[in-house]
DNA sequence: CGTAAATAACTGACCAGTCAGTTATCAATG
DNA sequence: CATTGATAACTGACTGGTCAGTTATTTACG
């Protein structure tokens, strides 16, 4: 023992972001069940016990995760989106760029994994993210796209279904790199196909005039 | 007690399928990990212990479902696809149609939304799904669309990040009703959806010649 | 000191997989 | 047409291990 050293230390104010970023971690790798507490406690330098003077179960430290982590991360985009002036032609491209950006960088694809796998066993968590991310993501995005109907830009059709046509490869890609290519199947370069398919997803979705 | 009926009987052949079918209602529900076995058991009407007679373990399990729950059905999709002949304008509407069909009918998504589920804690269920499922149908579709290519019919550009454009919003619009619905989110018309997308795809896919 | 932060040992519930024992079924026999 | 083994299908109680949440105790620190 070396006796100047305590065997730890009160940190009551630094804790709770500690605890919730080790569990962003393990949340990630394991599933919201598999996630051990002990583990998060492990990997945030407390003991088990520590976690509960901070959060009451472990749904509520998940919760604590999306809006900590998560939400910050969806401002950014939302930022850019808001842009409702620009014209779609430009605009999309934008926003398909600064999401591919998001999908590889931050740890959204790793909690929204999470979400899908526990949906059933844990509704609350897939309220919270419906309610908190997925409805004010396609919310923006449905928005970008009426507006840009509005204008004569985008062809008619119900524009949620044109959010969906614009979002979901990207979706399928994030899956495809979370899911697949841990086992062994062959990578996808996410920032390329979200540039072909913005390409391809202009061409069919533009107007003829707006084309020019 | 009425002595004249058996409490159980031997039923060798019978059992695997209806062992199977209850797993696979059972791990739709809940996920690989949460699924109980003595669930299964119950619900296919023997005790567990009747379970690993016919399958070694729980993985065994989920490998037969996927073998003779889901590969049938995908089967009847490839058929439709292998039409290479077919101009692609008239090829991908037809595709489109079956796949939301299986989709809105078939267990195909309960199982897909297990695999993504539990892919990091059973990577073996993943890579099952990838060779016998995922990689094949993406194998598929990519054939159809680098066919049209030659052809030139479809515009060029990675083959496989066109295939993930026209399929993922289906995905989305499948996650969409297997996550979100159930905790309260708006429905989606998949076969809907699926018509306006393709629609939309083709637009932008085509050659200008080929929209002729 | 007093007290709040933190620990570590503990509890109770859960569940995959096992196995000793039970019972349906059927072929052989009288 | 019974009766009787023999056999293999089936049962259900049990084991060993895991883990969320609890609590009695220790320790940092104003």
């Amino acid at each position: 023992m070396t006796p100047g050293q305590p065997r730890w230390r009160r940190r009551k104010d630094a804790r709770p972001a500690e605890i919730v970023t080790a569990a962003l971690e393990v949340f990630a790798e394991r599933g919201f069940a598999a996630a051990r507490l002990d583990d998060i406690a492990a990997r945030a330098g407390v003991s088990k016990g520590a976690l509960y003077l901070y959060f009451e179960t472990k749904q509520e430290l998940f919760e604590a995760v999306v809006r900590d982590t998560v939400l910050p991360d969806l401002d950014a985009v939302e930022q850019v989106a808001t842009n409702l002036e620009l014209p779609f032609r430009q605009l999309a491209p934008m926003l398909a760029a600064r999401l591919a950006l998001l999908l590889t960088t931050s740890s959204l694809p790793a909690v929204a994994k999470m979400v899908i796998a526990e949906s059933r066993n844990f509704p609350d968590l897939a309220r919270v993210w419906h309610d908190q991310v997925v409805s004010r993501a396609l919310g923006v995005l449905t928005g970008v796209v009426k507006a840009a109907q509005a204008r004569g830009e985008v062809r008619p059709g119900d524009p949620r279904f044109h959010a969906l046509s614009i979002a979901g490869p990207m979706l399928m890609g994030v899956l495809w790199r979370e899911v697949l290519e841990p086992v062994g199947a062959e990578p996808i370069d996410l920032p390329a196909l979200a540039m072909q398919h913005v390409e391809t997803a202009l061409v069919g979705l533009l107007t003829p005039e707006a084309r020019a």
